[in-house]
DNA sequence: ATCGTCATTTGT
DNA sequence: CAAATGACGATC
């Protein structure tokens, strides 16, 4: 059979198979008199609450709400609140889940029967609807789509294991990792008492900090209460892990990840679920985890985009942690090396208190930073020249491994998009009208070379002028080519060489003089610390067209140089970028609070994220422009766009468009719902094609 | 898919 | 003018 004539009606678009067919007759069974039962025998309703309210699952925006069902009395047993069931929905068998028993119904008209209970186990509680019911508002998603993200696959022997005894309670433990830090001790004692703490974190360049953040798990674990922290990948999750087991123990301790395969995963969520564990670390699905009681949320290094899951409706770690955190008057810690734009949002609101170091403790810490620009001194050494390695950095390379330590490289990865900038000052070139980026769309026009033109409302900008210096001239930023591990290793003979990237991430390496070259984000951690970190590759992080390039770079850098000996004494740290530049002094400085307060009020004054609230809606033209005219944005919103996305074709056009919307802060919750009413339209319509909505998007380029 | 509703067509 | 048909929309 053709998969249009079974297709289920959701299976946009929709095509009607012909009405060829006779008229069957199928109202034999109705004129019996009979009830709906069918085969199943007469189905009566259980004795007592006999309505349930069902979440069903299918993906149309305008069904995001409860459908109430009968409870046949021989499934009255097993029908308990947040159980699987299937139900008969608009003729077919759906799945959805139980959200609760009542005794009325608004509904008028028929109610079916379930079909049938999938599983008792009550994975859908009142906390975890609540929950995803907040996700989905805060993005303008749908309910059933946060569940798909927050309830892994069900795996029935997994349920069929009993379930482990609930952890005891693990001693009150020592926190003194955290005298160093001013507040350190005070957030620690709030954890203690139960005192929602709003934190944001910045560890010293050195930090055990999987150390630090099992302390204060363990603190509120000793209080009795759950703990949730969120890492970007594996390699910090087995480290977190394991400082978590090392002073709360295997039992009150479990890991959750992706990766751990559909029996496990479900195994270890359940045992979260019932209570078996007080302390969850995982990846960013674990942002969801059901721990009982929650006393603490830690989001570590915020800034990494792997904490944006990449389902609809796209959510990030740190903004459902916070909703979390709100929801159960708990605890949160945003911690990192760095501190994003956002994190420097919640202190400057007074959200959160910062907790840093003093300059005394961080200048005794944080290692010798020396930049050099593109016109460096080629290092004298032949080898080295070869390499074209400056000077500066073949010395602290040489030094780092003569003290007997490996030495990080870290090299620019594929694929950035390069941008246009200043040719005079470097300033990443603005559109003038929304201050979207500039980039060349390539391409002639009657043989003339396009003007640059803004990545977000398109408009052509003929005759450019730096904001910054005033200059006319533009430059292409340039990506840095990629210096092999090998052009590197034969600047140091007799030295091994170990790669870490895409391919393969190391964990870890020994202390014992190495070379090891790294793309941003896959640094081993050094046994005993680096010996030195050569950054070369700062033009090509510094040079992408996007809104937090500069962020960005900090962020890698510093998660870098904090792998290094810590202190002036200890490994030097090279970075290949120009001094003047802000991200490079506030890493010289080791200073990311004064960069994000700089990235802060920068992005208040052109309009940007986290200052405003966006949202992207990317889709055919047709698309992109209907949904614009019917969308019910608030007063205050601004439309940018729309503009082409992705290359275009040889007539000049392309077959996706991406409009920008933004509003004050204060909108954003109208945004999002907006964005939903949209997207209920479209689906009520059974519009053909699709449109990718997108809240508050990482990527702004 | 499947049902009910309502407009339109068809049969007397 | 009644009955049959079909398009449509909601979907419990």
């Amino acid at each position: 059979m053709p998969e249009s004539e079974t297709a289920p009606l959701w299976d946009l678009p929709q095509r009607r198979a012909p009405v060829t067919k006779p008229a069957r007759k199928t109202s034999t069974r109705k004129s019996t008199g009979r009830p709906t039962g069918r085969g199943k025998g007469q189905r009566v309703p259980a004795g007592s609450a006999p309505i349930a309210r069902i979440v069903v699952d299918v993906p149309l925006a305008h069904l995001d709400r409860t459908f109430d069902y009968q409870v046949p009395a021989d499934l009255d047993a097993a029908a308990v609140a947040g159980c699987r069931v299937r139900v008969r929905f608009a003729g077919q068998l759906v799945d959805g889940f139980l959200l609760e028993r009542a005794d009325t119904t608004e509904h008028k008209g028929n109610l079916a029967y379930l079909e049938r209970v999938t599983s008792s186990e009550p994975v859908l509680t009142p906390a975890l609807a609540a929950l995803a019911r907040a996700v989905a508002d805060r993005y303008g998603g749908t309910l059933i789509d946060v569940l798909r993200l927050a309830i892994p696959p069900r795996h029935a022997k997994a349920e069929g294991e009993p379930a482990r005894e609930p952890a005891p309670r693990p001693d009150h433990p020592e926190v003194t990792g955290w005298q160093r830090y001013p507040r350190g001790p005070a957030l620690a004692e709030a954890l203690r008492v139960g005192r929602p703490a709003h934190a944001v974190w910045q560890a010293l360049p050195g930090e055990d900090w999987p150390a630090r953040l099992a302390e204060l798990a363990a603190t509120v674990a000793a209080a009795g209460r759950g703990v949730v922290l969120v890492v970007p990948d594996h390699r910090d999750l087995n480290r977190l892990h394991e400082a978590c087991v090392e002073r709360i123990g295997a039992d009150a301790t479990i890991s959750l990840s992706a990766g751990l395969g559909p029996a496990e995963r479900y195994r270890r969520w359940l045992a979260v679920q019932r209570g078996s564990a007080r302390v969850v670390v995982g990846t960013r699905a674990a942002m969801f985890a059901p721990v009982a009681d929650p006393g603490l949320f830690v989001v570590w290094d915020d800034g990494d985009d792997l904490h944006v899951d990449p389902h609809m409706p796209y959510p990030q770690v740190r903004d459902v942690l916070m909703l979390r955190a709100h929801a159960d008057k708990a605890s949160l810690v945003v911690a990192g090396f760095t501190r994003t734009a956002e994190a420097q949002l919640l202190l400057e609101s007074g959200w959160a208190h910062p907790v840093v170091a003093s300059r005394e403790e961080l200048r005794a810490r944080a290692p010798r930073v020396t930049p050099f620009g593109e016109d460096f001194d080629v290092a004298r050494d032949e080898a080295a020249r070869a390499a074209r390695l400056p000077a500066v950095a073949f010395e602290a390379a040489r030094a780092g491994l003569k003290a007997g330590a490996p030495v990080l490289v870290q090299v620019p990865r594929r694929g950035y998009v390069p941008g246009l900038a200043c040719d005079h000052c470097r300033s990443p070139a603005r559109c003038r009208h929304c201050a979207g980026p500039l980039l060349l769309g390539g391409g002639t026009e009657g043989g003339v070379a396009r003007p640059p033109s803004c990545r977000w409302c398109g408009v052509p900008d003929t005759a450019y002028r730096c904001a910054a210096c005033g200059s006319r001239r533009l430059r292409a930023v340039v990506i840095g080519a990629r210096r092999t591990a090998e052009e590197l290793g034969r600047a140091f003979p007799g030295v091994p060489v170990r790669t870490s990237g895409a391919h393969e991430v190391l964990a870890t390496v020994a202390a014992e003089p190495a070379l090891v070259v790294c793309t941003p984000g896959a640094e081993p951690v050094a046994e005993s610390g680096y010996g030195a970190a050569l950054l070369l590759d700062g033009w090509a992080l510094l040079g992408r067209q996007d809104l937090r390039a500069a962020e960005e770079a900090l962020r890698r850098w510093m998660g870098a140089a904090a792998l290094v000996r810590p202190g002036p004494e200890g490994g030097r740290v090279v970075v290949g970028a120009d001094a003047s530049l802000t991200p490079v002094q506030a890493l010289i400085r080791w200073d990311p609070g004064w960069h994000a307060g700089l990235e802060l009020a920068e992005r208040t004054e052109l309009g940007f994220p986290p200052a405003v609230r966006m949202a992207s809606f990317e889709g055919t033209p047709e698309a992109v422009a209907t949904l614009l005219a019917e969308i019910p944005l608030p007063e205050s919103a601004e439309v940018l766009g729309p503009v082409p996305l992705g290359e275009p074709d040889e007539d000049g056009r392309t077959d996706k468009e991406r409009a920008l919307v933004r509003v004050p802060r204060a909108d954003g919750r109208a945004l999002a719902a907006a964005a939903h009413t949209a997207s209920s339209l479209r689906s009520t319509r059974k519009d053909p094609d699709p449109i990718r909505t997108q809240l508050d998007p990482q990527d702004l380029i």
